[in-house]
DNA sequence: CCCTAACTATTAGGCTACCTAACTATGAGT
DNA sequence: ACTCATAGTTAGGTAGCCTAATAGTTAGGG
């Protein structure tokens, strides 16, 4: 390989530091996940109906996910009368999933469960701590929006 | 409740921005898996035996699992020849789980490709939000390491 | 028009990685 | 030696993801 052009070792280093810590992550948001009456997958895709009438293909596309995917989460969700399925008025291949108020409101009750045990960690963390990770998390977000696809 | 001690809103901001960063980041993690030859709990595992002779108990409380899901992941890797469980010499209930030559090779080439996925994202940003990546690395490898319970 | 190609969602079947409960074997204290 | 604790495995179950196959709907070209 050339050395133009190659990225400099601390981007390697980088990286690599970047994957482990999204790694140690997990088990982080596998604690978070036991908090609540909704798991990490319902919960996500709860989120993504509080703009009513989404299409299952929109919900995948947000999540990461494949279809049939998100047609199992959301047929669970409407099975716990969570969210419902209409069909869309302009396309009846399509179906709008719209929120019930039992799901409008266990969002709101996982959102502030979780919240609140995450909220508990950070107030151990010094202003600095808080301020630099608060700095990271727009160049985090940069970072997961390259994985859109 | 009181509102002696309550956390100023920001901090329930961090700590729902943050919680959403995490979230989209298992998007991220999950493209990176697809990356590799190893899953990722596959590499996880074997991460774990760079340092020699490591315990089944240890191993899962490193990855934040249950003593059985480790036996599974060890024994797929045994399975794999990438691991090989040697009987503990002090005590014989335990096993000692060590890297073989083709594991250690494994987990290399495993940590190269995905390090390069990583560090072919990374490259895209400036160098601030490197800089801010980088300060927040060790805060948020801070709050993972609250959650090893 | 209508026929084909593209698209939306569901169903069916399979895999990985986690869990709890029950078991085996060994160790350690009294 | 008996009991209780500890280390690991086995058995059985669940969640969440995937691909392939299917049904129904739309849209565009002859």
């Amino acid at each position: 390989m050339s050395d133009v052009e190659l990225p400099p070792a601390s981007l390697q280093n980088l990286a690599q530091d970047f994957r482990e810590a999204l790694r140690h992550s997990v088990y982080l948001v596998r604690r978070l996940d036991n908090e609540g009456e909704l798991s990490a997958a319902q919960l996500s895709t709860l989120k993504m109906l509080l703009h009513d009438g989404v299409r299952v293909g929109e919900i995948a596309r947000n999540l990461g996910v494949k279809v049939p995917s998100a047609t199992e989460q959301i047929i669970k969700l409407e099975k716990a009368d969570l969210v419902r399925r209409d069909p869309d008025p302009d396309d009846s291949r399509a179906v709008r999933v719209v929120l019930t108020a039992e799901g409008r409101a266990a969002v709101d009750s996982a959102n502030e469960r979780r919240n609140a045990v995450m909220a508990k960690i950070l107030v151990a963390l010094s202003d600095s701590e808080r301020q630099a990770l608060a700095a990271a998390l727009p160049v985090i977000e940069k970072i997961n929006s390259t994985v859109q696809n």
